[in-house]
DNA sequence: GTTGAGCGTT
């Protein structure tokens, strides 16, 4: 199951991340999102779990929650591509 | 600061 995290802080690292959700099941990977230009995390990231069961208590668990200072929101993720990107040519 | 990358014309 997929799942995402916004509006986290920016002193967050995917392994914060991971240890967040660590504590309510096997997380299969979390990675925190960085802006590829700047280096700075872009405020948000996700977290694969394989038990779907842990994932949605994590989710309500997480969910609103203060996490470094900030109220993190948790949902499941939506599709990757499914927003247009910045233009090549 | 809110839904990932990189590939490099995809």
């Amino acid at each position: 199951m997929k799942i995402y995290v916004g509006n986290l802080s920016w002193s967050m690292s995917d392994q914060d991340l991971l240890n967040a959700f660590e504590a309510f099941g096997e997380v299969r990977s979390a990675s925190i999102v960085m802006d590829r230009e700047t280096n700075r995390s872009k405020g948000f990231g996700f977290v694969e779990m394989d038990n779907t069961d842990q994932a949605k208590a994590a989710i309500e668990a997480l969910n609103g929650q203060d996490l470094a200072g900030r109220s993190v929101v948790v949902n499941e993720a939506r599709p990757r591509t499914d927003r247009p990107r910045r233009p090549r040519f």
